[in-house]
DNA sequence: ACACGTTATAAGAATTATTCCTATCTAGGA
DNA sequence: TCCTAGATAGGAATAATTCTTATAACGTGT
């Protein structure tokens, strides 16, 4: 299960285990499984609530920190300035199509990696570490109005 | 000259020609020509005030948010959840390499448009209107550290 | 199983960026 | 020149995030 193998993976890492940062890794794996779009802080404060009501927002956002730090969760930052999380699973790569008028938010399969690679050829000075590519336009019900 | 080809165009558009606008269009425009990086609002407000002191944030703001409704600016949010400003300028297209570090901008020559002609492909009932590509790395100036 | 030291947490204060409110002012058309 | 819709200044309000500090608890070593 996946869960269970990010846990081992935290473990490793060397920090501990606490049920909070558990209940965290279970909503962003739930998350993830479901298919839906990346999470704000306060979604995943709420969620994490529904089970372990006393977590303060402080030991979410720090978390978070920790998990990205860590490389286990990605931050995502759109245009409508909204922060947004996701769990990290090697082999799956993918970027953002969001909606300017409601925020809804898909999947992108296909990745830059060619003007990645003219970017690392242009700038070879640079040591590049990640990249994101989001679409910004009108979903179908959006566009109706 | 491009300020008053952009201040004619502001008058096409039909709004009112102040010379708080006119202030913050040429900040715009000196950025623009001495190719340096995009500007937050409170770099754009601090130039501002050396020629027009009295300008409050909530104009700089305001009139940014005009000029980028109005195509003549483009808004762009990075990941150290910094929000900067440049000049649209027709013809001219580029994206942004950004120092993990110290927060230092590059332009990217190169644009991913074959995905996003796939992304098109892939969500044809999406209205796509706009796209944003940065690639985050250190510096050479910050891999030495 | 237990104690200890290190690290994490809760709670609320503080900070920062941005937007709102409202009285006043002004650009530009008549 | 006058008039009015739209713009501005100034400060209050908001929202998201981070900081502070006292308390709690993970997990190593016994």
């Amino acid at each position: 299960m996946v869960l269970e193998e990010l846990l081992e993976q935290l473990k490793k890492i060397g920090i501990r285990l606490t049920p909070q940062r558990q209940e965290i890794m279970l909503v962003l794996v739930e998350r993830f499984q479901e298919g839906g779009p990346p999470l704000s802080a306060d979604e995943i404060t709420r969620h994490v609530r529904m089970r372990y009501p006393g977590i303060s927002l402080d030991t979410v956002y720090r978390t978070l920190a920790t998990f990205t730090k860590e490389g286990l969760v990605r931050e995502l930052q759109f245009r409508d300035h909204s922060r947004r999380f996701e769990l990290v699973r090697k082999g799956e790569h993918h970027h953002h199509l969001v909606c300017l008028s409601c925020g809804n938010i898909k999947k992108i399969p296909y990745c830059p990696e060619d003007c990645l690679e003219r970017t690392r050829e242009c700038y070879p000075e640079f040591e590049i570490k990640d990249h994101s590519f989001n679409v910004y336009g009108y979903c179908p019900k959006c566009r109706e109005d």
